[in-house]
RNA sequence: CGGGACGUAGCGCAGCUUGGUAGCGCGCAGCGUUCGGGACGCUGAGGUCGCGGGUUCAAAUCCCGCCGUCCCGACCA
């Protein structure tokens, strides 16, 4: 290519709305512009970026199995009723009506679709397992679009959906998927880590998001300092304690004046807050439920609304405490009556002897132990995550890193299957419920990522892989004709052995050409020149070392070849 | 949606406090010079000052409303 033919539009200052380096760069460098908040057109340099990351894509997806086909972006709305997700996805869904006043959605995934095609085309056994994905835009109306490229409300992704007849089956068709999405994210150059999710509004039990560490990452996540335990935050679990057992105190009850509060308790005492019992509590579809953590952590509201979805969850207002007999500030579990639902965290059961409230104002108990003095229905991880927790698996310390989610895959099971009536026939002659699986990745994302992981001050540093061109040639003498004409017959030359090469033939000066090389970043740039010809050779660089070096300007081409072998 | 900031030529900005009818740099066009690290000179084009209303003889400037964009918090590829 010639860029005197392309369209790629640098600009010399940054945007004053660009604030991360690969929104900065991937509009400076002619990338990308913005259309309105979270809507991007992709320009040409963009586009065969996003081409090499959706070829390295297909190829995997091919290699796994996986089939692609089309499914329309307009959807009807019902589907997505009949799931729940109308609701749960909310204002998130962009949603219209056509002239018959019907109501339609922009697909922001497809699971629905997958579930109505398979009940339809694929009626046995027989058929499964299918692994089907597609290329194509998503449509989610989000609360802030940001960061450029790395949250949008229109977006390219690859969406594959797995359909199998039972659980085991899913299961493997999973565990082809993450073998897939290693070797994608291997082949893009992307240092990402992988982690146990939250599985958010697609839902589903097992799930693992793939997070390209990044400095400016939306999502945090936590990491054992020994490797061998990665989490979302929202989803991370600390290691549950060994059962302290029963204490030794009985119970008593005390007064402790204006103590509302875990810290005005802990210090009125002189015990460590995490002594006492808190009491935390929650509306659970209209049932009173007691949740109870050790007083110096907090309930992670997320995973009790998980635990018991789908009846919702709502905190306890002032009101509330009044309306139905509680003491807002002093609740214990002792003497709840079957009424209520007392849940307790895991960590709950490394203390005893704890202190907590005694369903009376200004007053608390101490000595409260489990099962002697208060009841406990449930058994659950609901507890947030702090820094420093020990590692669920070796109880090592776990830390907290930065990251770009550039990837989701979830064991759906038959969440979606079951409620749209999508069935198969299996080999006993019942009818079953697809056991389903999703796996998604964002192109845009991917392309953020590695500007983000691969830049300097000057510019982007591209991995040849995915770099729009592997080598740029600079004509830095224009008005020199044999220095036009070498350039040329490198360029022809290069093209001749396969090289994604593109030549800077504008009518620009040298040192425009040479900052646009090192803003757009082309992993091996060829600087011709009536200097070097005279002296019989051509200038190469790698651009990301940096490293200068000399070739006979005969063996340029074959020169090229082999710098560009060991680019990154 | 809550909190903060911004909106003046394609891009980056000044002007606004103290109203008098818009300016700088880059880019763009023409001519000439230059030609290996964002060249130089001359000439020139380009602006509903985000939109609407109000105050005033007069509004980019003051007041009210709205819209848009970005940043910080609740969602996700």
């Amino acid at each position: 290519m010639r860029l005197s033919k392309l369209f790629v539009p640098t600009l010399r200052e940054d945007p004053a709305d660009a604030e991360i380096a690969s929104h900065r760069l991937l509009l400076r460098g002619g990338f990308v512009r913005q259309v309105m908040s979270g809507v991007y057109t992709i320009l040409p340099l963009g586009l065969r970026t996003i081409r090499k990351i959706e070829a390295i894509v297909r190829d995997e997806m091919d290699a796994a199995g996986s089939i692609e086909l089309r499914m329309p972006i307009l959807l009807p709305a019902d589907p997505w009723r009949a799931t729940g997700r109308y609701d749960l996805y909310g204002e998130t869904l962009f949603k219209l009506t056509d002239r018959h006043d019907r109501d339609l959605i922009l697909g922001p995934t497809q699971e629905e679709v997958v579930a109505l095609m398979a009940a339809a085309d694929l009626p046995s056994y027989r058929d499964l397992p299918k692994n089907v994905y597609q290329v194509e835009w998503k449509y989610r109306d989000e609360f802030r679009p940001r960061f450029g490229l790395l949250r949008v409300r229109e977006f390219l992704m690859k969406d594959a959906y797995s359909i199998d007849r039972d659980e085991d089956g899913m299961r493997e068709s999973y565990r082809i998927m993450y073998e897939a999405y290693e070797r994608i994210y291997a082949r893009c150059g992307v240092d990402y880590v992988i982690v146990e999710a939250d599985p958010g509004q697609i839902g589903g039990g097992v799930n693992h998001e793939f997070m390209a560490r990044a400095t400016v990452g939306e999502d945090l996540f936590v990491e054992c300092e020994n490797g061998d335990y990665l989490a979302d935050t929202e989803a991370a679990r600390p290691m549950v304690p060994e059962p302290a057992g029963e204490g030794t105190e009985s119970l008593t009850e005390i007064d402790t004046p204006d103590t509302p509060t875990i810290d005005a308790l802990a210090s009125l005492l002189g015990v460590a807050p995490s002594k006492t019992l808190k009491c935390v509590m929650f509306d659970v579809a209209g049932t009173t439920t007691a949740v109870l953590v050790p007083g110096d952590r907090e309930v992670n509201v997320e995973k009790l609304g998980k635990l018991m979805f789908p009846a919702k969850v709502r905190p306890f207002q002032d009101t509330d405490f009044g309306a139905r007999g509680f003491a807002k500030g002093y609740v214990g579990p002792q003497g709840f009556d079957g009424n209520v639902q007392v849940l307790a965290d895991l960590t709950v059961r490394g203390g005893n002897d704890w202190v907590t409230g005694s369903n009376a104002k200004d007053r608390h108990v101490t000595g409260a132990n489990v099962d002697r003095d208060f009841r406990v229905d449930r058994w659950e991880d609901v507890v947030e995550f702090r820094e420093g927790d020990r590692c669920p698996i070796d109880g090592g310390t776990l830390r907290i890193g930065r990251s770009i989610v550039v990837g989701h895959i979830y064991q759906l099971g038959t969440k979606y299957s079951e409620p749209l009536g999508a069935r198969f026939v299996d080999e006993d002659g019942t009818e079953k419920p697809y056991v389903m699986g999703s796996y998604g990745i964002g192109f845009g994302r991917i392309m953020a990522t590695t500007v983000e992981q691969r830049h300097d001050d000057v510019g982007m540093v591209w991995p040849k892989v995915l770099a729009p061109f592997e080598v740029v040639i600079v004509i830095a003498t224009r008005d020199h004709d044999a220095t036009v004409a070498e350039a040329e017959r490198i360029y022809e030359e290069l093209r001749g052995r396969g090289v994604d090469v593109v030549i800077d033939d504008r009518e620009q000066s040298a040192g425009v050409k040479f900052a646009d090389a090192d803003l757009i970043g082309y992993p091996v740039q060829v600087v011709v020149g009536k200097r070097g010809l005279e002296a019989g050779t051509v200038d190469l660089k790698l651009r990301a070392t940096g490293d200068k070096t000399q070739a006979p300007i005969a063996e340029a081409s074959a020169a090229v070849v082999d710098l560009l072998a060991t680019a990154p």
